[in-house]
DNA sequence: CTAGGGTTAG
């Protein structure tokens, strides 16, 4: 056995960590194995070695069994860590994803404070990235330009590491005129790296347009290049651009990768895009490209917003192994979406059995599916499990729901008693939720008190002014339609205009309201027509109480007839094969008048018709919907 | 050793 006490290395250490010297730590797999050759080294000395501690250290800090805390204490032990034992420690640190970067970042700092007071090692090229990446994560602008003028002095800015960690710093810390002037004054042409770093930057600063100057400048664009257009696109809104990007890299020969899927799918969910979403599946699976629970989460939001429930309950039981609480939240969600309130029940419960705790989230999901299904006994003890079972606190979306569970089951005064109890203020949305169960309950005074409060707070919000008017028309006050339309136009307020749009052979038709900008304009309005004379031949009666304006009975017809998603059925109905059923999707809730007469063109034209609104999808199919009337 | 990701009340 060998016994030699190593003594410890002066200044810089002659050895470089090698394969050579410690074949055993760099072969070794787990961590008990790791152990092991831990304990066998403190025994015969080893231990003192620099590379030896080097080597162990980095399998603690970096491998897949890696345990920070274990490192921690590692590297307390190492009487004179060499350069790599510190640039391990301070990536280890820096690197660190979980709850607690924060901390980390800001001790792998204090580990590069230590170093530089140590004396024995500089940095290096491989240190200062790492350091960057701390000051990054931390959004220290002061440390970070410290660190610049000590790269600047040892020559190091121009390595392609360090300097794109530098212009991340800058990023991350909002300076992008820093970041900018050492882009442009290095211009590493050939650095992709320092580019996508750049694009990310103005994405991230909410300038779109100029990560597009960007991305298009571009000599080569990698795939990260086109991943942080397509999540920029689609987390700022721009669903459509997104997925125009995703459309265009496979027309350039960058194939989309993992994150890439992971990114696109959430436009594709906004958009209903279900062709395009299901295209994206087959691509996974031919490319083999893995539906873990992350991008298995996104299939499944994408199957249950593009209206397919039952596929996205099939890919949500195919994620076998890891299903994680956003797994759930998103099937929930789906389900509540689609009406189906006792399999999201069932599902919450099957979570628990599953060893899964629910999140908040998972719970809005179910309140909002007791609520959508009027379950109020229901959602009333899952209100109950999640307050003193789980012990979350509520949020303002929780106490949103618990006032359209009880508002829609026509508990007007226990709503308003929570709103008024509850210890949050609340908003907008949870007033609209009450005003809106007045209005189906028929409590014209609650609904009228409170919507006058809520143009008080929000004056500038139409959704109030929609809500009043709303009422007073349900209960034939036409002279207070006409008041409210007044005030509207004296505040120059506007309802947002609606629009509905259908997907056919991977294209999106969009349509607005009275809309007659699309190329079969006439075969639309001749399709109608056409509608409008069969509905009538069943008895059908505008229902007019919904319109806003004030216009005599006959224009008030036929700007219903206009609405948006009527336009997209009848575009669906001239366009597709008999039977095929029509995906429309809507960015406001569907009228009383749409919802009835949708009913009536699925028995008529034999059709099913899945209308996603701005927060639910109706199933219509042979004259009735899925949701019972009950939305 | 550098870049990119999933769920959320009406």
């Amino acid at each position: 056995m060998n016994t030699t006490i190593y003594k410890p290395s002066t200044s810089t250490s002659p050895y470089h960590p090698s394969s050579s010297l410690f074949p055993q730590i760099r072969r070794c797999k787990t961590a008990r194995h790791l152990k092991q050759i831990h304990a066998h080294f403190i025994k015969t000395g080893q231990i003192h070695h620099p590379v030896a501690a080097a080597e162990i250290l980095k399998f603690i800090s970096l491998s897949s069994q890696r345990d920070i805390n274990y490192a921690r204490k590692f590297f307390t032990q190492i009487h004179h860590p060499n350069r790599f034992s510190w640039n391990t420690i301070i990536r280890a640190l820096a690197d660190s994803d979980d709850d607690s970067f924060h901390v980390n970042s800001l001790e792998a700092l204090l580990y590069f404070s230590d170093m530089l007071t140590d004396g024995l090692v500089d940095p290096n090229k491989f240190t200062f990235p790492c350091v960057l990446k701390a000051c990054a994560k931390l959004a220290r602008i002061q440390e970070g330009k410290q660190l610049h003028g000590f790269i600047a002095k040892l020559g190091l800015v121009s390595d392609e590491f360090v300097l794109s960690n530098l212009v991340r710093m800058y990023v991350m810390c909002g300076a992008m005129k820093d970041a900018h002037v050492l882009f442009y004054t290095r211009r590493l042409e050939g650095n992709v790296v320092l580019w996508n770093v750049m694009i990310d930057g103005y994405v991230r600063m909410g300038d779109l347009t100029a990560s597009r100057e960007l991305f298009d400048s571009m000599p080569n664009k990698s795939v990260v290049s086109w991943n942080v257009m397509i999540s920029g696109y689609a987390q700022s809104g721009h669903f459509k651009e997104a997925i125009e990007m995703f459309r265009d890299m496979q027309v350039g020969d960058v194939s989309p990768n993992y994150v890439t899927l992971v990114s696109v799918l959430p436009a594709i969910s906004r958009l209903g895009a279900l062709d395009l979403g299901e295209w994206v599946h087959l691509y996974a699976e031919k490319n083999e490209i893995e539906i873990d629970d992350v991008l298995g989460s996104a299939f499944v939001d994408m199957y249950s917003k593009c209206g397919s429930i039952d596929k996205a309950v099939q890919v949500f039981e195919r994620i076998r192994n890891k299903k994680n609480p956003i797994t759930w939240s998103a099937i929930i969600g789906g389900l509540a979406m689609h009406g189906q309130a006792r399999d999201a029940l069932d599902c919450f419960w099957g979570m628990q059995q599953a060893g899964v705790t629910p999140s908040d989230v998972v719970y809005i999901g179910v309140l909002s599916a007791c609520s959508h299904a009027g379950l109020v006994e229901e959602g009333r003890s899952v209100y109950y499990h999640m307050v003193n079972v789980v012990g979350l606190v509520p949020r303002i979306e929780h106490y949103g729901c618990m006032v359209d569970l009880l508002g829609r089951a026509g508990r007007l005064e226990e709503a308003e008693q929570l709103i008024l109890n509850m210890p949050i203020k609340p908003d907008d949305v949870i007033y609209k939720a009450l005003i809106g169960a007045c209005k189906m309950h028929g409590n014209i005074e609650m609904g009228q008190r409170i919507a006058k409060k809520l143009m008080d707070w929000y004056p500038h919000d139409s959704g109030s002014y929609v809500a009043l008017s709303n009422m007073f028309a349900s209960e034939g006050n036409w002279e207070g339609v006409a008041k409210v339309r007044l005030k509207m136009k004296d505040m120059d307020i506007r309802k947002d205009p609606g629009c509905s749009w259908i997907e056919l052979d991977g294209v999106i038709h969009e349509f607005l309201v009275e809309d007659d900008f699309h190329p079969r304009a006439e075969g639309i309005h001749s399709m109608l027509e056409e509608i409008s004379n069969q509905l009538r031949s069943v008895g059908y009666r505008p229902n007019t109480t919904q319109v806003l304006l004030n216009m005599d009975e006959k224009e008030k017809q036929s700007a219903l007839h206009y609405h948006s998603e009527k336009i997209a059925i009848a575009f669906g109905l001239i366009s597709t094969r008999p039977q095929t059923p029509l995906r429309i999707v809507k960015n406001l809730r569907l009228c009383e008048d749409c919802h009835s007469s949708i009913k009536l063109v699925s028995k008529i034209y034999n059709r099913k018709i899945i209308v996603r609104d701005r927060r639910r999808f109706h199933h219509f199919e042979n004259g009735s919907c899925s949701c019972m009337d009950y939305w």
